[in-house]
DNA sequence: CTGAAAGCGCTTACAG
DNA sequence: CTGAAAGCGCTTACAG
């Protein structure tokens, strides 16, 4: 039990009596194998203290069941909720992903790639790191390994993404704002080194247009995509000549932060200052005065991702069509009505 | 580039005109071979797109160096800090750390656990789920692997461990409570499966103790260790004939928790009821009000292990010392003084 | 239903 | 400094 080396197939088929392609085939769990004879092998495993080699049996057999999932951020609480959902899928299905993070590093996220390939991954589900370079994912998809991005895309990648619908969910939660009076609205946080922050700062400028807001009465922001980032948009906009009266954040990191900044300042988000987020993680409900945000359905979008790449694992492919997941508004106290303005909220 | 069917040393070696010995030294880095002739290998392992085949190796070398850290709950965004700590150190050492989570569940962490055995580590660093069995290393143990135990720890186990010291940190921060005036404490969440809670709540009532608060003052109230079970410890604790006035809470999630339900009331933590967090989480300095907690560095912890590990495996071990980190108390807003009491902060 | 044999992609002594 | 050969622990046809 307690010895060092190693226990191999060939010491359970010599304990149990039988040839060691009889202990692999009970290993797998084949039908081909007397019930008894199986009985004797499974104790004999036991026996042993045996523990698979997985490493040699892809050596073999060249399809291996890991599949690596790559994080930018995992001390955003959004990407453990996206984690947990694809979890829960894999484990159904029988495989154990392994998550590595990244920390919004490329230098980091190349060398986790690395790491994972020659580990045997059958596939990979990643959320590409900040300032990813195009050809990155090139010799990945030149072996042919299966590969869904989430939530981020790259320009000019034929790699399937599953993500919220971004532009929506901006479009939903600015003409929120504007029908509860704010005729001057900001837009806080991100950069345009991010495909996301098009769509979104986009679906902002679409509802401005729409439900005409001039051009001059629009503030955009870019920064950080973090509570300081937040804290430091807020900062800004309101040391401009005529700062807006509400903002939509990129997400709801930038809207904590924003919130914050505004009470360092004596005032408060949802009657000072209307503030909405985007990802609706866990904790915007519970915060104070809770916050609006736009909701991704995290876990669901988690649980397609991982539905995708069992289905192109299996299928051989390495293409898949894209998943735009729906989204919704959740209105909460942070986004109350411009104080000045006449117009409640006509939604 | 893009041949489907993966290219192996073989296939280097025939490109580059040497043996596959010498591609393999090549590989390894060794000093052994000619400069032009690495340079000659090298560009053959670009052309013709090779994945090292890491399992193969290891089958020849028996030794990998893939590090599995298991965590019970990666939504907590404690543990996410814990280990973006470990992977600092690992990335250092050239060793890509997988994460696997286990949602607090014993029978996944089983899962966890056989296949990242199976995946040949070299070593695991984990913080058991609630409701380990005390065998569940037992196997893991016989195979020679080194493990290490972070933040929590089995009973009667020889694993070692490395963790805050939370006996201090409780004595601490039940002090600061008891000399602002509170003579009527409580201790909030956990439940007795934790060695953890015992060392918390030990610290509590040595403070108790110490500063005379007989045992008919003090209140425990056990619960989840998460926001919910800090709403709930709040409101049972209220209800009391003689309700405490200020709160110990076994972790910051359960503060939250306790202040979120406190607000629902109409009351604010820090003028109408104390509270004191655990781990001094990210969140803490930015909640509102802010949060009094015991900080437990958690990267320098999640550090420590890391290097603890590496030694071990190294040194070839499964024994180590445990390591109890130094803990600080964080005075914040969120533990003002009992307003009925006529003390200050005597500290 | 079970066994003997080949081979997966590497590393490691051992020669030279 | 480089090559030929053995072997790591499995799986997979192929016989029987």
């Amino acid at each position: 039990m307690a010895s060092r080396a190693k226990a191999t197939i060939l010491d359970i088929a010599r304990e149990a009596g039988v040839s060691k392609s009889t202990v692999s085939l009970v290993l797998q769990g084949s039908g081909l194998i007397r019930p008894e004879t199986a009985t004797r092998v499974r104790k004999a495993i036991e026996d042993v203290g045996y523990v698979y080699n997985r490493g040699a049996a892809n050596l073999r057999k060249a399809h291996s069941n890991v599949i690596g999932m790559v994080i930018n951020d995992l001390t955003n609480p959004f990407f453990a909720e996206l984690a947990v959902g694809m979890e829960r899928v894999f484990q159904a299905a029988g495989v154990v992903p392994f998550i590595a993070n990244t920390a919004e590093n490329p230098v980091r996220q190349e060398e986790v790639l690395k790491s994972l390939m020659e580990q045997g991954v059958a596939g990979l589900i990643v959320s590409p790191a900040r300032g990813t370079t195009p050809g990155a994912f090139r010799r990945i998809e030149a072996a042919g390994v299966p590969i869904a991005f989430t939530m981020r895309r790259l320009p000019e990648s034929r790699i399937p993404v599953i993500a919220p619908d971004n532009h929506r969910g901006a479009v939903l939660a600015t003409e929120h704002l504007i029908r509860r009076g704010h005729r001057r609205p900001a837009f806080f946080g991100g950069s345009s080194d991010l495909v996301v922050y098009h769509q979104r700062l986009g679906g902002f400028l679409t509802a401005c247009e729409t439900l005409g807001i001039p051009a001059s009465d629009r503030l955009i922001v870019e920064g950080e995509t973090s509570r300081k980032g937040g804290m430091a948009c807020l900062e800004t906009a309101l040391a401009t000549t005529q700062p807006p009266t509400a903002a939509l954040c990129f997400n709801d990191a930038v809207a904590f932060g924003a919130m914050l900044a505004l009470r360092k300042r004596g005032l408060e988000a949802g009657t000072d200052f209307a503030v909405v987020g985007f990802d609706d993680v866990a904790e915007a409900e519970h915060y104070s005065p809770a916050l609006t945000s736009v909701a991704v359905d995290t876990a669901g979008l988690g649980e397609r991702a991982a539905h995708v790449m069992l289905k192109m694992i299996q299928s051989r492919t390495t293409r898949a069509e894209d998943h735009i997941g729906a989204v919704s508004l959740v209105v909460r106290e942070s986004s109350g009505p411009d104080r000045n303005s006449q117009l409640g909220d006509a939604a």
